[in-house]
DNA sequence: GATGCGCTTTAAATGC
DNA sequence: GCATTTAAAGCGCATC
């Protein structure tokens, strides 16, 4: 290869500078997406100490996701009769 | 039990309000979980849109995990190792 | 339905038969991975006998299972590069 | 360290050639044991494709785990009694 | 354009 | 309580 290839050359047709922004970027925000699993847990664990179940939370917390989804569900489907029916 | 009993109250021997704050402080969490989740897809669709093929990107990002994962893994190994031979 | 159903029929829809094969399949595949799983704990405590630091053991096991992993990865996206190059 | 340690010499204290051992054998029967787990993948999959509901299956298979559970409980409880009673 | 499929990731359960 | 193992979800992909 080129003597000269740095980071903002073109390596084997790939703009690397522009590649290594993608991963830093990705890489960032899986980072932050792992914090937040650990944020969590933490509470979680916050939640044991203060005698909570935490199996039955979590069932509850799962409980609940699924009946937003319902409601969304639903809202969607009107949504969808309103334009239907011109009223949008 | 009590005849006012309200959010603030044990019912059924449960603390209803902590209960409360617990679900809501880990949905407010996984909501923004959720987000980053959404950004990182957001950022490989637009490497991919800039030409990038997603499928390598995704393997590069997963090989530096691993690497980095072995790097950790053998910190480990030597910190257990340290330990073992009373070098702590 | 056939008045005279047995396990070779089909029973509300389903083809008992088939199904009762497939669940001994499963069924005598997961004894023989139990069994496995009970071989290697019997090995780790054998180690264990023979003086050996178990938590040691699994962590070199487990380093050797990630380096091994990062290999794979790299043979894939090396073969990734060359498909995205033509070179196949 | 000595020049002419090898795998059958002890190294930091440590019987290389046994830590060897012990390694590969486990190594060994946990291969076997992803082996199975692929099988076992695959007779789902089979099923599958033969139209059964893998999700459905799963459960069932499962549930027959804990009867199988229970059953030997149950068992080991009159085997209690039994040596309790004499009847050994 | 929709549907199904496999794969990756994430959640849950179990055992030490 | 933690770590492993297993079940479920979500996602992109390919196909029709």
């Amino acid at each position: 290869m080129a003597e000269t290839e740095n980071s903002s050359d073109v390596i084997g047709g790939i703009a690397a500078e522009a590649l290594q922004q993608y991963v830093d970027r990705i890489e960032r925000l899986e980072d932050e997406k792992k914090a937040l699993s650990e944020d969590i847990k933490q509470v979680y664990s916050e939640a044991k100490s203060t005698g909570f179940d935490v199996k039955i939370l979590r069932k509850i917390i799962g409980l609940r996701k699924v009946e937003e989804q319902e409601r969304q569900e639903q809202e969607e489907l009107i949504d969808l009769y309103k334009r239907a029916l011109g009223m949008v």
